[in-house]
DNA sequence: ACTTTGCTTGACACGATGTCAATTGACAAA
DNA sequence: TTTGTCAATTGACATCGTGTCAAGCAAAGT
């Protein structure tokens, strides 16, 4: 089905894609997006209008290729709150080494762009309800400690799981990935899942 | 003793904090630092020969103005090691805001100045240094949980801790700053200490 | 009087983004 | 065959921010 020669806006995304992934996160120029996809500089202006929309679009791009969508839903044989959020947490936690590379491309953007901003923050926004999902089905269970309530619940499992601190966790003091989901999913359950 | 006039260097110190502080971490340009301080965008130049050079300097003179070394510093009366933990999150986490503007320009510069990252990793690796610190006393009271090692239990105190978690919690998430820190303590006292 | 110090003015190079105009080559429709 | 259109090319150019360079000036120190 896929044709050896796709067209020239899915080439560029997925040149983008490559090199934001192998260069992890540093900064990507437009012309090295150019010369690996075998285009000219200006044809990317062609079909992006500015480099935050490529990132953007790169983004979407990704999440289709991944099917990101099914894979963060709730699986439903998780049975209980308490299974059901570790099973998030694994869904959410390994997909992020998968999305690091333009995540972090995006983030940068968005000190500057406004629209990159608004793009990654919605995006935030999305995962957030992944979260408060996972905590109101714990709740509804009457499994959720009574430290919290949904919502600060809600803001400390978002944060404790955001793409800064996957990176600070396995970067920086040198987790393993697997290390990294087993440790969040005892944090979380240590916190949120009464005993 | 301060006088009227101070020297110039101290002149542009204290434009580039008040600008970066204003601003929320938004991208502060070298000609509005010139023009705060009163002085040509030349003459920063005179002083610093680079953005970054500027930037650390301004971190620096930032830590003698507000004397963070001896807040930092492990309460004396702090006399267990859950109560030092508190205190320690408390002086740390009422810094953070006074920081913030310096440390997110700190931390954009990082993505492209090989300089500013080392300078921005060197305070993070110190800020480390004062969670293994607290974590060690806990573990000395036989206070630390045993879910962790004391090297795990300080990479996740510091990650809690982080500044990009202080601004999602207060900018994101709409904490007040002391409801972070009463938040923080407790968190930490949920994961470490000991019932 | 002379020199040094600290700053000014103005010009300029560089790297990256983004824009514009003229051109080419291929493919399709008449 | 001609005509038109589409996608991409080439090359020039504007803009912005950083960083450099040279010449000059004014006040202070000796």
């Amino acid at each position: 089905m896929s044709s050896a020669q796709p067209n020239t806006r899915t080439r560029i995304l997925q040149s983008t894609l490559e090199l934001l992934e192998a260069s992890g996160g540093k900064s990507v120029r437009m012309s090295d997006i150019a010369r690996h996809a075998g285009i000219s500089r200006q044809a990317l202006y062609l079909h992006f209008t500015k480099r935050s929309e490529l990132l953007i679009a790169a983004t979407h791009y990704l999440d289709e290729m991944k099917e990101s969508d099914q894979r963060l839903l709730p699986s439903r044989e998780a049975v209980s709150g308490a299974e059901r959020l570790n099973v998030y947490i694994e869904a959410w936690g390994n997909y992020i080494p998968e999305i690091y590379g333009v995540a972090k491309a995006l983030i940068a953007m968005g000190d500057n762009d406004r629209e990159a901003n608004e793009a990654w923050e919605k995006r935030m926004l999305d995962m957030r309800q992944g979260c408060l999902a996972a905590i109101s089905a714990l709740a509804d269970d009457d499994q959720l400690t009574v430290e919290f309530s949904i919502d600060q619940a809600t803001d400390i499992l978002w944060t404790m799981l955001s793409v800064r601190n996957w990176e600070q966790f396995t970067l920086q003091c040198g987790w393993s990935q697997s290390e990294y989901v087993k440790r969040m999913q005892s944090l979380a359950s240590q916190l949120f899942v009464r005993k």
